[in-house]
DNA sequence: CAATGTAATTATAACCATTTTAATGTGATA
DNA sequence: TATCACATTAAAATGGTTATAATTACATTG
């Protein structure tokens, strides 16, 4: 179990030894991406370090997630035509998604090796790896929902959709 | 086992269940559908059709592609900024991706609800499903690589990123 | 066989996340 | 200090997809 600044700190000497320069600006989406304990958008790490950097541009924070993602510390998670969430990953996950309000929360689960040997076998391909989401909705929607319907207080405003 | 023509008509009759109505243009976008036995993007639909109804915009294409995922006859895979790939799906199913040069392979797997309940449990949320995909290299661009190679004719290519 | 209303289609413009470009700035090294 | 590679900026371009408004086709009813 690690603190945050040792984990930004273990991906700072990671990237230095791959040669990556460390900037102003790369501490700070790095340090963001481990601090928020959450899978931002570029535009959500933008928004949150304009203050500290006022003249930084999209392109920045594009262009240095571009690198961690080469350096294998953060995983970019696409979802249609919605924006690309990153994802500081330590250990090998998965993502359970709510369908309602977008949440996405790690879980951990032993492997799927049996899938890609069989799909292997099937196909002819040789395996890389594998993609798994689970969709449902969290615990936060289904109270929403579960008090939306109580007896009929519509003291709460249902949003849905 | 049944035929393409069959598979087509018993997509418009659900579709004229659902109170649709059957266009030319939908009935040929269904028929690429099922008879391309792939997973074409809506460009691909769009220009194979073109010749046939000159004047239709790509628009049609979106539209109807839409109306009939809320139908349930055909699903969406998305793949972050590339375009979305539609699949006229019968029964459910896998995919294999090739990370060179795209294909989509469908592969069978007896269902993952153990995933799906570890999920449930760890998390809280109620599990609707989940998304699963295998990524590697297709026999095609297996071959490709091996014959790129063959200075020492190696009879498996391992191939990474 | 009109007349009517609804749904489908077209053409085009808008959207928006992301990338590219070109110019400028910065920092390590020798 | 000179140099060179790399970072950053600002703005424009890209490209898949959707929205809009006008037009067209179709099924239904009288």
């Amino acid at each position: 179990m690690s603190t945050d600044m040792e984990k930004v700190d273990k991906a700072i000497d990671l990237l230095k030894d791959s040669g990556v320069r460390i900037t102003p600006h790369r501490h700070a989406i790095l340090e963001y991406l481990v601090i928020s304990e959450s899978h931002p958008t570029a535009d959500e790490i933008y928004k949150a370090l304009e203050h500290k950097f006022p003249n930084m541009s999209v392109a920045t924070v594009y262009n240095n997630l571009r690198v961690f993602k080469k350096t294998g510390l953060v995983k970019e998670l696409t979802y249609g035509d919605a924006s690309s969430r990153f994802d500081f990953s330590t250990k090998p996950h998965y993502h359970i998604i709510c369908n309602k309000c977008g949440k996405i929360v790690d879980f951990y689960y032993p492997g799927l090796n049996e899938v890609e040997t069989l799909a292997a076998q099937v196909t002819g391909f040789t395996v890389n790896g594998h993609r798994l989401e689970v969709y449902g909705i969290c615990p936060d929607c289904q109270n929403k929902a579960a008090k939306d319907k109580d007896g009929d207080h519509p003291d709460q405003v249902s949003v849905t959709e």
